[in-house]
DNA sequence: ACAAAAGTGTTCCCCCTACACCCATGC
DNA sequence: GCATGGGTGTAGGGGGAACACTTTTGT
């Protein structure tokens, strides 16, 4: 018997239209309150969480795969997603939990075998808007939550190094990827642009000349705007120019922040 | 029927133990007379090429895939490697006369059937000593050699693709990854290291702000050598200090070429 | 001796760093 | 008024770009 809803999403197709052992999974960050968030799934009877995943058709690319997840986890169509690594390691499955819940969860017989094997797993990371995702559980998560990154919690599998590992890609990404563009809503102010590299570099940049490398860059709008309601002098709301952030990141940002 | 030299490589192991679908290739990068190399296979009765690559087994990891695939085409082990990217296109497969010139390898059935899917492959790029390594042809090619990178030639499939994605990987990560070590002789003058960084980068370089620079990182270990039978004067022979290699590139060497 | 390539020294200038200072807003 | 955070200006120094100059080798 198939559970209602299935963990082979949306789709409704028989798991002979997926590739066997084939999975994605993908970080997807997102910024609030100035913390560097994950969106997390929690496994129901465990105090422990997992990073969104899902298989791929045979007639998709991983890509494809991995926006279904993110629509399907969040509801937002075109984020910015790249992949990062593989994660292939032949023994990452071995986490009798889950297959416990899957079997829980309704299924049984040759989808249970279908899932109940080593998959290999294409890590993306994902950067959305926080203000529009809509957190969605899968079929077999309880519940789905914005964590903040440096908040420890328990994550099955090899969900850990994969987290771990894409907060590096972005780290290095930088200077390279529209990161910023894709991570703050349309209008934001160059003091939480400086938060945001500050969460993700991990480290304090001086006020004064984040604002002069950034306006160097001639990559962001004024918008004449003043943020209202808020203590002290109002920052001034920017948004991305997009023409000459592309361009300037084909270059890279001059590395070195 | 199975060939007597098995597309399954010297594993010698049935097909039920590999994973369905899934491949890996390895674009091989090596350096020699000013040049950068890439070690090709050339398919028979066709003026084109194809990147060396292979099959996933069921108790190992993408990485030792990769390894083996390397020592099976150049006799190295513990090379560079480095995964890059996965390619997914549902279409990549699509060319008929690879599938012929298996079927005409002797491979019929089964196991014809397995090669004739669609494949997800994990693109590697490897770095190894030109001097050392040893090309030898797999199961259904006619040749390996190495080929100048930027002499253009048909390469079957989306290998064109791959092999450009990982030129741009190894141009991205030419400041934090070993690339100058694991491409060069162990020893070798600072010009020949210039060269590398140019054939990598496409571009010239000052060979005045080079020396300088190159020393500054204090990456080199002086061997107070000097090349012998060379027109002109004699470059200076140096080593990679390891450590302060490993140590540098951490930090990555300063961007900015 | 001369050509060609290796290696050193020097100047200029840009950009990064570091702060000092002014502006705006809530309490 | 005062505390707090946003925004501008400026002085100083390190390092990269450009190039003159010296050294070494083969022919």
């Amino acid at each position: 018997m198939t559970p209602e809803k299935s963990i082979f999403e949306a789709t409704g197709k028989p798991l002979q239209e997926y590739i066997p052992q084939l999975s994605v999974d993908c970080v997807v960050f997102g910024f609030h309150t100035r913390q560097l968030k994950v969106l997390l799934l929690k496994l129901p009877f465990h105090d422990v969480w997992s990073i969104p995943g899902g298989y791929v058709l045979q007639d998709e690319t991983v890509e494809q795969a991995a926006d279904r997840v993110l629509f399907e986890r969040t509801g937002l169509k075109d984020v910015f997603l790249r992949q990062f690594r593989i994660f292939s390691a032949p023994d990452r499955n071995d986490f009798p939990p889950l297959m416990e819940i899957i079997r829980q969860s309704g299924y049984s017989g040759e989808q249970a075998d279908w899932l109940d094997r080593r998959f290999v797993t294409v890590g993306f990371y994902a950067l959305v808007d926080y203000t529009r995702a809509v957190p969605t559980p899968d079929a077999v998560s309880e519940e789905s939550a914005w964590r903040d990154v440096d908040m420890p919690c328990s994550l099955m599998m090899d969900h850990r190094l994969i987290l771990d590992t894409a907060l590096e890609a972005l780290r290095l990404q930088l200077n390279y990827q529209p990161i910023g563009m894709n991570l703050l809503p349309e209008k934001f102010t160059i003091p939480e642009l400086q938060r945001l590299y500050e969460a993700i570099l991990g480290k304090k940049l001086d006020r004064r000349n984040f604002q002069r490398k950034i306006h160097s860059y001639k990559i962001l709008t004024d918008l004449n705007e003043r943020l209202s309601g808020v203590a002290h002098k109002a920052p001034s709301l920017y948004s991305f120019n997009k023409e000459n952030y592309t361009k300037a990141l084909k270059e890279g940002l001059n590395a070195g922040w």
